[in-house]
DNA sequence: ACAAAATAGTTAATATATAAACTATTTACA
DNA sequence: TGTAAATAGTTTATATATTAACTATTTTGT
């Protein structure tokens, strides 16, 4: 059961173009992120486990210490602690000490975890597949490739 | 202090484009969302709470019923109640019952919160405009327009 | 008119996110 | 070499989000 109804168009209050351009975006990574949400829960896990087992399961056999994945997701160091923690209970993942330096965490993606993952990608593949028929793929490339500007752009102003 | 330290393309496990337009979708939305994060806590709210603010300031002058608002925004009515309850207890809004239908509760928005909504809207029209430079105005409509097609998409799916 | 269903909102339990303070360990350098 | 600074991660307090169960009120259908 979702929580959007319909599509409104408040915005009175924007003039500029790039306004509104901002607030489009918002809007739409929402509506994504709800249907995201309606997909992860289907597997008992959210986006946010799903992105960090991907790059655990796609990385170094070894595994990777935790603020090298936290590099690659937007999330702080504490939660990354957390989320850990409920990976760990979920049996995905496990902690191991480097030995070579011990203040270093390093996260080892499970069997489980790793059949899990590569279950749920595949399933992944094809849900994205399906929600984005809407666009022809000239439209992808184009979105695509402004997405990437604004992406190359904001990440300056922070 | 922000999380984002570079762009990563950590998604080689990624075959369809409409994958990619996903995933690109995703973190172009997760940057902004750190950069309003930024922004708004600079005025001590986060980004559901102005949006909350601007509907109800744009809205009608008797205040607006609480699932009516939720309607307009991708918020569960659970968490309308604790939104409500911050927003009052920062004095921006108050609450109302209905007179004629005693189990719905009005949202008026206070004086308090008029005045600081307008300071934050011109701020944010300044804001916006200032991050919104890398995409040159014609490319913003062509973003826009892309989208909305993604948005009208994707209403169907939920 | 009245019982059943629908509606509006709150509460409770839990998950997820943040910042700030903290512990443990390693590195830098005087 | 020993102390200050830097680094990695955890803990704590709090904010925000979700679902499910709950209360109060109104509407519906007979």
């Amino acid at each position: 059961m979702s929580k959007v109804k319909k599509l409104y168009e408040s915005y009175d209050w924007v003039g500029e173009i790039a306004n509104k351009t901002i607030i489009e975006l918002q809007k739409t990574a929402e509506i994504l992120t709800e249907l995201h949400n309606d997909f992860f829960s289907r597997f008992d896990i959210s986006s946010t486990k799903f992105n960090f087992l991907v790059i655990l399961y796609t990385g170094y056999d070894e595994g990777m210490m935790l603020s090298e994945i936290g590099e690659q997701m937007l999330v702080t160091k504490a939660n990354i602690t957390g989320l850990v923690d409920r990976l760990e209970k979920q049996g995905y993942v496990k902690r191991k000490r480097d030995l070579f330096d011990r203040r270093k965490v390093i996260a080892m993606i499970t069997d489980k975890g790793k059949s899990f993952t590569e279950k749920v990608i595949e399933e992944y593949k094809v849900w994205s597949k399906s929600i984005m028929t809407i666009l022809e793929d000239d439209e992808k490339s184009q979105l695509i490739g402004l997405l990437k500007k604004i992406q190359v752009g904001l990440i300056d102003k922070i």
